[in-house]
DNA sequence: TAGTGGTCTAGACCACTTC
DNA sequence: AAGTGGTCTAGACCACTAG
């Protein structure tokens, strides 16, 4: 393991400026290799042990790291068997990114029929929320979701095209999520979602079955990769008559 | 510093069930300290070596309790003073307990108007959230509150009136928790929000000068002290024109 | 039984604040 | 200079899983 400096050959931090403690450029490895693919959602890392000695550092070091990125929900360890990468199976989409709650009742994934799937180009107000260019493309999905055969949101979902090369607009899944990392090793691991009251327009209204002007959740989310580009912007129109959006403060 | 199964004397863990880590059973004495007002908001906490000889156990215990618990933002630690008991100021608040932001602009701290404080036997609601019996009383406040002179949310709040005795009706300061844990020792930590859109009844419409159905984002939070004990709950209808609600998902 | 992560300890040194 | 939390290391042992 390199210096935590830019130019010293030792283990002695620098000054002030610049000084990144030996187990965040340690996690910063490991989350490069995630980008990368070198480790791909659901696999296994090596052991902590086998990661120390690679990295020429304590395994106190590499726990940390390991432990921080835990925290963050994109490793997943297990007591005896190992740490792994975390997939984007449902139990982690509920947990982690699907917030709209049965009043009474389990948690449960919604089915999605898809409305509209096209590539183009992508509009001002998408090059600003995904950081694009120009003439970058976008893959815009449309779909309905529901929940015991209820209809509860309708979604609008924006991706750039270029990180996911290739992708078949025919056969899009449920879990898209799951899709982006075991097909294209973009890995999901942050978003952040802006929630507004908002009126039912004609749109929503037939998609829903409900009288215009109904109040609906809108809930407009940005979702990072782990390398820190933006991935998608989703914008979903929610039913929240028998179901409700759950977020704990700590 | 005891052992960590019920009967035996040394440290060795006991099976399986009831199996507890040393800093765990750390954290909960520290825990039980804040909620007994040993350690009051704002207080500064022994040092870690000192903790770590008073509770014959090493300091990376000690300090792991500490970690768990500021992650938790039930501490703050600042390098070279010390570790605190999180006060409830005005930048927790809105850290922690306010997710309702300007859509442009910066977070700011919403100015306060008390329309109705009244102590009064608990509703069959109010016991079932807050786990009252029989013939308990609360406090319940009535407010609405503004960002930049806009009224943007109007607010009922209820409190078990045993937990905040004595409680004055005419002065209900702008910060209620910080209140709760500066005068009565109860210090809230966490905190669970269900939202949903609704329509704007006759009383919302009046308080916030907007017409009736105007969709409205409700947002029902009940809150838990130290102790786990919940001690508010709290129903905001806000007006989400010009704001929005904030969630970090990771 | 072997291998993994989880806990606990002890000690050295660094970064930061205060006096 | 002294005291605090922050980092890094090394080693022992425990809990859990799998073969």
């Amino acid at each position: 393991m390199a210096d935590r400096t830019s130019s010293e050959d030792d283990r002695r931090p620098g000054r002030t400026v610049g000084f990144r403690p030996l187990y965040r450029q340690v996690r910063d490895m490991f989350e490069q290799r995630i980008a990368e693919g070198t480790w791909a959602a659901g696999q296994i890392l090596p052991s902590e042990m086998q990661l120390a000695s690679e990295l020429s550092v304590s395994q106190g070091t590499v726990r940390k790291a390991l432990d921080e990125m835990t925290a963050d929900n994109i490793l997943v360890r297990r007591q005896g068997r190992g740490t792994y990468v975390a997939s984007h199976d449902e139990k982690r989409i509920l947990f982690q990114f699907f917030k709209l709650t049965p009043d009474d009742g389990p948690l449960r994934f919604p089915d999605s029929v898809v409305t509209e799937a096209v590539r183009r180009v992508a509009l001002p107000s998408e090059r600003d929320r995904l950081g694009l260019t120009g003439t970058d493309e976008v893959v815009a999905i449309e779909r309905t979701r529901s929940l015991s055969g209820e209809p509860v949101l309708v979604e609008r979902i924006v991706a750039p095209a270029d990180a996911l090369p290739g992708i078949e607009i025919g056969e899009i899944p449920n879990n898209l999520y799951g899709l982006y990392s075991e097909r294209y090793g973009v890995v999901v691991v942050r978003a952040q979602e802006k929630l507004k009251a908002v009126a039912a327009g004609p749109r929503e209204a037939a998609a829903l079955g409900v009288p215009e002007g109904t109040p609906l959740l809108a809930i407009d989310r940005l979702a990072w990769s782990v390398d820190g580009r933006p991935i998608e912007w989703r914008v979903s129109m929610c039913l929240t008559d028998r179901h409700h959006y759950l977020s704990d403060l700590k």
